[in-house]
DNA sequence: TTCAAATTAGTCATCGTTGACTATTTGCCT
DNA sequence: AGGCAAATAGTCAACGATGACTAATTTGAA
């Protein structure tokens, strides 16, 4: 939740904004760094506002309905640096949802659980391949670290599934 | 959100139990697989009840106060199955938080950012020997293989987080 | 025996997240 | 000129997750 103020008022601190224009942005460059939804932003900002870290004022461009124009306080600078430097110091937190399905694998057939996570490599494979096609537009340092730092936990996840496969299959040739 | 009563319904496949038991166990053996919270895994397990998933009755020992014993029924079975099944062929989402702060970087003296990004090393080398540290008290094959998961890609973030360092401070000698 | 701490068992208000929805304007094709 | 799709801008009800709380019982030590 921290990490979603982090990133509206580190977009803030580039310019002020539209919520649309910010969503826009998210959206586009930075949907393989987040899964925040535009309704979540939105909630977002309004919290940042009551706490005084962000300002707000309506504009109206030609007939154009309302905007809502936020604007990074002093306080919320601040703000910013401090949970920038809380974010970058810690580990973050790793659980994966498929990791309960994996204790359960004794309750189908050998051959299903094979096939199933033999799907699941594949599919892992295709948005590997997605991700190192996909092109270094570089939006700063920061998006390519990003990038990298997903591709290498995949290629790891990739190899230590392969891994898993091999064992189930010779226990099952046993 | 399938997760959650994916873990329920396996424990329960195993036997019934009383949500305090069910409690216990995550938090005495699984806690390092999931992050469900007591009042999480009530709360979903009302919810499989009103599905009709699983049953529902009270019990009472003696004189200490009501339980809630849980029991799958046989569309819960088959609703366990069908989640398995999702579950193993599915490919995890992967979201760092910590992404968001190297976005960002840029914003604090370069000396600064290296020495959080070493403490988050240091951190995360300290899980990591206490990952391989901890019992292989083996609750069966899957928790092992998410252990041994969750091993592969925390060495895996640690080393990619010592080549940013290092990049880091070659940019800065520059 | 008595008092504090731990264990047992679960509830609830609150907050964060999101899908679905509203409503206007602009661009484009025919 | 008419009409449909896309872009623009944001709202809201509903749901999931959780920290904080209640309350009884058992255990252990002084």
């Amino acid at each position: 939740m921290d990490e979603r103020a982090l990133l509206l008022l580190g977009i803030l601190m580039a310019q002020s904004q539209h919520g649309y224009q910010i969503n826009e942005f998210i959206d586009k460059n930075l949907s393989r760094v987040t899964d925040m939804k535009k309704s979540t932003a939105y909630a977002t900002l309004d919290r940042l506002c009551e706490a005084g870290y962000v300002e707000m004022h309506q504009e109206q461009e030609g007939n154009r309905p309302l905007r809502k124009v936020y604007a990074i306080t002093p306080t919320g600078t601040e703000h910013f640096l401090a949970l920038l430097r809380t974010n970058l110091a810690k580990v973050d937190p790793l659980n994966f949802a498929s990791d309960i399905g994996m204790m359960f694998l004794d309750h189908l057939p050998c051959e299903e659980s094979l096939s199933l996570l033999e799907e699941r490599l594949r599919h892992l494979e295709s948005e590997i391949r997605l991700y190192e096609s996909a092109p270094r537009h570089g939006f700063g340092l920061g998006v390519d670290f990003a990038m990298e730092h997903h591709l290498v936990h995949q290629k790891a996840d990739y190899q230590w599934l392969q891994s898993v496969i091999e064992r189930l299959q010779t226990r099952k040739d046993v």
